[in-house]
DNA sequence: GACCTGACGCCCC
DNA sequence: AGGGGCGCCAGGT
C-alpha cells in the first residue's frame, strides 16, 4: 500500500480516538482499553500512540480524561509540564492521589454509554 | 529485517 | 493482591 494512503489511514484512526476523547464528559475518566474496545479497532497502546500526537490536533482534545484500566495517570509526563494532568482533574473535580484517581469506579465512564442516546 | 520500546491490559499464578 | 508473561501494533534504531 503506497504511504500517501497509510498515511490517510493513520489520520482517520487519530480522529476516530479524538472523538471519542472529546464525548468523555467534564469530571469523568475513561480508560485506553475502553476507548480502544469501543472503536473496536486498534488496541489499548495505540490509543496511546494516538494520545501521545494529540498535541497536533487543531482542537484541543482532554486527552487528561484518558487513564489506564487502574486510574493511573499513566500520561502524565507526556503532557506540557509533569503536573498538569493532576490538575487540570483537580480542575473538573477529580480526587488524584499518588498519581491515581482516587474514585475510579465511580467515575469510570465507558463510551457505550453514547448508543444509549442514539 | 531483527530487536526494542511504549500514555495498555488480560491471564495466571 | 501484586507481579511477571505475553499479545498487541506502530516507530525508531
Amino acid at each position: 500500500m503506497p504511504a500517501k494512503k497509510q498515511e490517510h489511514k493513520k489520520d482517520h484512526y487519530f480522529s476516530r480516538v479524538y472523538d471519542v476523547t472529546c464525548m468523555v464528559p467534564y469530571g469523568r475518566v475513561t480508560t485506553y482499553g475502553a476507548i480502544a474496545d469501543y472503536l473496536a479497532l486498534g488496541s489499548a497502546r495505540m490509543v496511546g500512540w494516538a494520545l501521545n500526537h494529540c498535541h497536533f490536533a487543531d482542537t484541543v482534545i482532554p486527552a487528561h480524561r484518558v487513564v489506564n484500566r487502574l486510574g493511573e495517570l499513566s500520561g502524565r509526563l507526556h503532557f506540557a509540564t509533569p503536573t498538569l494532568m493532576q490538575e487540570r482533574l483537580e480542575a473538573e473535580g477529580v480526587e488524584v492521589s499518588e498519581h491515581k484517581v482516587v474514585k475510579m469506579n465511580e467515575l469510570f465512564w465507558h463510551p457505550r454509554e453514547l448508543d444509549q442516546w442514539l
